[in-house]
DNA sequence: CTGAAAGCGCTAACAA
DNA sequence: TTGTTAGCGCTTTCAG
């Protein structure tokens, strides 16, 4: 004879069908909400269950409907990604919706190599894609419901839903051309986010579209840090031609770069026009007020939740590539370009 | 005859059994690194393994064995917990030392009234207790491995791993008193919070230490959210007999009322000494590198990740409380009071 | 060293 | 309207 491993006093959807005198195929029916059970039974097995406060296992129940409500987030594990006002408003987007809508947030932090198991997981969200394409392909191919944010995708078949970094970096230096500035140079992030890399790509494209040339020792790349924005910052103000204008990949990074404009006894915006992006809250702590782009990055979140159950719950099978817009926030860190 | 419902090609173990001419049973083995298996049909079935690259189903394995190496950490959702440096920090912490121990973590933003259904979770970590004292009791007398962070909690038998806010805050005014200040005034944090509460305290405990009689008037109490700063600064300074030293509960309040200061013409700190609480790193872009507390965050969310694993391993049993201290971080936001 | 068979807690097809 | 029964994919006795 069989012994019960541990004396689990966890109590079942059997416990709940003897003690209200059904089968546990009527309990199950209850806790499904099927209208075909007679009002006299449900009743009677709803009073059982909040007697034994019985919460069905969601195990047993994934396992026999190959259903699951569980949405995983996956988050690459790159230098400096913690740092970024970026992640947090992410995960506070997703979490939010997903707890409305009583999904399960899976939070999946990657060194991108291992595999991830998918199983058991209804649907995937990938923050961005840095070196885990495989990951993505993987979930692809065994169907499970999965979309890209914050990296537009073009050759997979793949659900994104991205920010105009080109279009939101490209204005900022358009504005900044409009200040009268020409000596106009760019702090990257790191180029392996796309994001990075698309905003140099703006920056790039603004120069040229107003026939000013593009001065290779204006544009820094750095990995998003502080560190890196210090010693770019430095570089660039300490030139011999130093720019009048610089345009900073994040409002961290910005920030950083005025402590040290400050340090160097330059006074922003008067002998420096400072632009950022991301339009992080801290931009406003700053001696002058930070002018930079506002991306939706909450209403990407909540897209992409949105988007991501319809998938699950199979109302929807189209893949959809969005990019959503940004906003430039001018406040007081820039100036017309003043000769003297 | 029945019909299997979906031909779901995802490989199973017995598709591996299959392949490799072995029992399920062997396949198990082998998955689970028992040392009872020929070499040779361990190599064989590892092969085929690979070869369809099969993932073995978590959930079935939680079901059938009872354990689970989900850890769920619950965080309410009270206004203003998202805009605190603290929840990055704090799931940045947890999400690294999971990945790194296999462990997965599902985030839970709790609205506090919802019951959290812990069926399938093998451990808890509970982010503060806000209005969730119940669902920290369920969890607990269902039996399953939990703690709670950020909490100091006295009269319930679990684990906890708060932060020393009460000597913290108590430091940072012996501070302000040791440079000479009498009328110092405190802007509280969100006092449903421990931490505002206990640093509230930690004021008042300095003040009477010191025979400094307090002044009602110069408390004020805010949901931590930099409106409600704005408005206490405003309030403060305004004052006939304003404050010559402000203690601030958070550093992006504290950057808050910096900025106020300085609208309303006051210098900091030759005006008004201002101290935060976080070591918040945009602290440091101010245009006055503000003075701090710094928290252990990152060592109290490995910490808890550690001692859940264990608990979670059953190779621990025994409950701990502890409290972490913190640190005074001087920087340029203080000085001497200077009476003219 | 290996395999058959009995669960884990639930859902769903079928029959009543 | 309800119950019976066969799985879901895995682990774990127990008996070779």
């Amino acid at each position: 004879m069989r012994i019960k491993k541990i004396p689990s006093k966890s109590i079942s959807i059997t416990d709940v069908a003897k003690a209200s005198g059904v089968s546990i195929t009527t309990v199950s029916r209850v806790i499904n909400k099927f209208p075909s059970v007679k009002e006299e039974s449900r009743i009677k097995v709803l009073n059982v269950i909040k007697q034994l406060k019985f919460q069905p296992s969601v195990l047993a129940q994934r396992l026999a409907t190959g259903r699951s409500n569980v949405v995983a987030l996956v988050i690459p594990r790159y230098e400096g990604i913690f740092y970024s006002f970026y992640a947090l408003e992410l995960i506070r987007g997703i979490g939010t919706l997903c707890a409305a809508l009583k999904l399960d947030l899976l939070l999946h932090l990657t060194d991108s190599r291992t595999p991830i198991n998918f199983k058991g997981v209804g649907g995937i969200i990938f923050a961005d894609i840095i070196g885990n394409r495989q990951q993505a392909m993987d979930a692809l191919d065994a169907g499970i419901p999965c979309l890209v944010i914050n990296n537009y995708i073009e050759d997979l078949e793949i659900s994104c839903i991205a920010i105009d970094n080109l279009g939101g970096a490209e204005n900022v230096v358009n504005y900044l051309i409009s200040l009268g500035h020409k000596r106009i140079a760019h702090i990257s992030g790191d180029l392996i986010t796309q994001a990075a890399a698309k905003r140099l790509e703006g920056y790039k494209r603004a120069l040229e579209k107003n026939k000013i040339a593009l001065n290779q020792d204006y544009v820094i790349k750095t990995d998003y840090s502080r560190g890196q924005a210090r010693e770019a910052a430095e570089h660039l103000i300490k030139m011999p031609k130093p720019p009048s204008a610089i345009f900073v990949a994040s409002d961290s990074m910005a920030l950083e770069v005025m402590t040290v404009a400050r340090e160097l006894g330059k006074v922003v915006p008067r002998d420096l026009s400072l632009a950022g992006f991301d339009d992080n809250p801290s931009g406003l702590d700053a001696p002058v007020a930070l002018t930079t782009v506002r991306q939706p990055l909450i209403k990407m979140a909540q897209e992409s939740v949105k988007e991501l159950n319809l998938l699950m719950s199979k109302k929807k099978t189209k893949i959809e590539k969005i990019i959503l817009p940004t906003e430039l926030v001018v406040r007081e860190s820039c100036q017309s370009y003043n000769p003297d």
